[in-house]
DNA sequence: TTTTAAATGTTTATCGGTGAGTTTAAACAT
DNA sequence: ATGTTTAAACTCACCGATAAACATTTAAAA
């Protein structure tokens, strides 16, 4: 599915053109909200719908649940790219990434994520530096 | 269902419009109640029903079930919105959410919530700082 | 060099939110 | 029981924001 690194920028109106290649994937709607480690999450309305109802499915009484359920799903929003593949980003999603003009998109399989420039470049150079460290523990959770 | 989160005004009569988004879902009438964190849940109406019945079902031989039940259920108001999308707040329910003029409304998937903007912006602040942690716990129970 | 596609910029029109005004109903007092 | 006052609910209309449509420029490919 999405898989690649592109990038783009935001235009004054707050719009980004998603890649070409991922187009086809969101054109029948895609919902855009906020991500962990401070970037933005896209997300094809079928994959959002199954993510959607097991976040809603979490018990009201925990307040790490609510929590949770506030930044994702208040943090949502469903647009449908215009005819030339760029979607909204509401001022409130921009201001959650911190993003300013130019931002990097990229594909996770089944989502995109939209970082700012420079922390997607921070992120990947720590990232580099730790991956041993960082495949080890994936053995805990089952990989 | 409900997502998003949307900046709205409590005008001088104590009304607030509902994002027009939202309003199909609740046409066939909603229950408002005092939310947890000190905001205002708004379910619709067969929603309500569900939640409801589930509070009710808790058993009264305990403290914080009757605290619980009184909390939700005495302070529950169902009411229509309006033609124009609004519902009309009671003076109770605005005092204990503290709303003033500016508000901001929610839609976390089956209920809404109806937030001061500040207290909203604090909350917001404080979970997005937290998000990582918070996530990690979600996977303590079961996600 | 020509043609096509993608990216960027601009305009326009529709929709949604808010405020004000009007009517209806309810409550109280005469 | 009737009249008066108050408050709640509904309707209308304006203004602003937003998003869809259009147009232009740039880049890439044939």
């Amino acid at each position: 599915m999405f898989i690649g690194e592109f990038k783009h920028t935001i235009d004054d109106k707050g719009r980004v053109s998603l890649p070409s290649k991922f187009r086809a994937a969101l054109a029948s709607g895609c919902v855009v909200t906020r991500g962990l480690d401070r970037c933005l999450w896209v997300y094809p309305k079928d994959e959002w719908q199954n993510l959607a109802e097991k976040i809603a499915s979490l018990p009201i009484t925990q307040k790490n649940a609510r929590s949770f359920s506030r930044l994702m799903l208040a943090g949502a929003t469903d647009t449908n790219p215009d005819r030339v593949g760029r979607v909204n980003l509401p001022a409130y999603l921009r201001d959650y990434a911190d993003l300013k003009k130019d931002v990097v998109v990229v594909g996770i399989y089944n989502r995109i994520e939209i970082w700012p420039i420079d922390s997607w470049q921070n992120f990947k150079k720590e990232m580099e530096e730790n991956s041993s460290e960082v495949a080890e523990n994936l053995s805990e959770i089952g990989f």
